[in-house]
DNA sequence: CGCACTATTTGACATAAGTCAAATAACAGC
DNA sequence: GCTGTTATTTGACTTATGTCAAATAGTGCG
């Protein structure tokens, strides 16, 4: 699913706005191991995923936390630092080489203003990041690491399943250990 | 503070938008024990608490779970199912007699037609949203109960602990129990 | 005031998950 | 294909928190 057809599920799309995306966002390729963004840079862009696999992590005393997985046709970006213009606080990492469509924030800004119809775009992107932070909310609360492990498995597949054990693990909030030794009970 | 300061720490209110905000709004007093929206109902209004204590609780296997707590200040309602006009999970109960300023969900709607500069409004009281429920995510990932507990303390000070011990137990996330041994502590 | 009901505390024990440490396994670069 | 490095597994032990049950304390109402 590319960008536009993800975006015309959510609002009506004309052939003005639809051109308007298309001069605003630009393609962009990159590879295993790139960082889209470092902790402590300002956090400039949305990025689409067309295809691949990326993730976004900071660090909680020393330990490399994943907070996020994004694979194709969700957003990426560090939402907050994006939003209130703050540093970052994540570093986005690619892990497998990515296709992404590239949303410059300023020139969203300009969206808004020109197509004020837009506004409702960012309101119900906030909403679906809050209800998918709830949805592990209430998973971290009620369920035990196997549930969330499953979960995660039913959800996502086997894409998050080439990104390492330590990441996996620090995603569903336990330690490399206790992952370890869910999977060895397969 | 009132509704209006409030609105206008977050956007600027023109003497139109605030003429607009005050016909659409209605006072309401409410008394300990009523309940403002029960779950399986529709959500129909935002409230903003001027004076008082609510709570919002679901059930979870046959047990109460305390999802939040609004004072005055802040805003209350069931942010999804006001947002998507799913039936509520939600139900809302006055814990101390509130007065409260209602701003049903239609007229809201005029007001984002009527003022698109309110659109951003939404953007940020649900972003607002987001980071409250991402600090209490974190929150329930790297802290103790009892650190837990004590920053429930340090920011919502004394208000919170006229709520009954199971209320705040769950809230946090942990048993009654163990919410009296910490206090047992002090 | 006293009864019945509900909320809180306390105790004894169970358990999921963490910690630390060592043993393997997997992998990248020469 | 070896070698050093990094990732994963396994083991032994600890710990925070949950569970179940019983004892108190608190509260509203007739």
């Amino acid at each position: 699913m590319t960008f536009l057809n993800h975006i015309q599920c959510i609002i009506p799309v004309s052939e003005q706005l639809s051109e308007a995306f298309y001069s605003i966002t630009k393609t962009k390729t990159v590879k295993r191991g790139d960082l889209l963004l470092r902790a402590g840079d300002y956090c400039n862009d949305l990025y689409f995923v067309e295809s691949g696999l990326l993730r976004g992590y900071y660090y909680q005393e020393e330990k490399e936390i994943t907070n996020w997985f994004a694979r194709e046709g969700e957003f990426a970006t560090n939402f907050y630092a994006f939003i209130t213009k703050a540093a970052s606080t994540e570093t986005i990492e690619v892990l497998e080489d990515c296709e992404l469509t590239q949303i410059p924030f300023a020139k969203l800004q300009k969206i808004y203003t020109d197509f004020p119809e837009t506004e409702r775009l960012g309101r119900i992107l906030t909403e679906n990041y809050y209800v998918k932070l709830e949805g592990r909310f209430l998973g971290l609360q009620f369920t035990t690491a196997k549930e969330r492990y499953d979960n995660l498995i039913k959800q996502n597949g086997p894409l998050v399943l080439r990104a390492p054990l330590g990441q996996i693990a620090s995603y569903l909030g336990i330690t490399q250990e206790t992952l370890s030794r869910i999977r060895a009970k397969h």
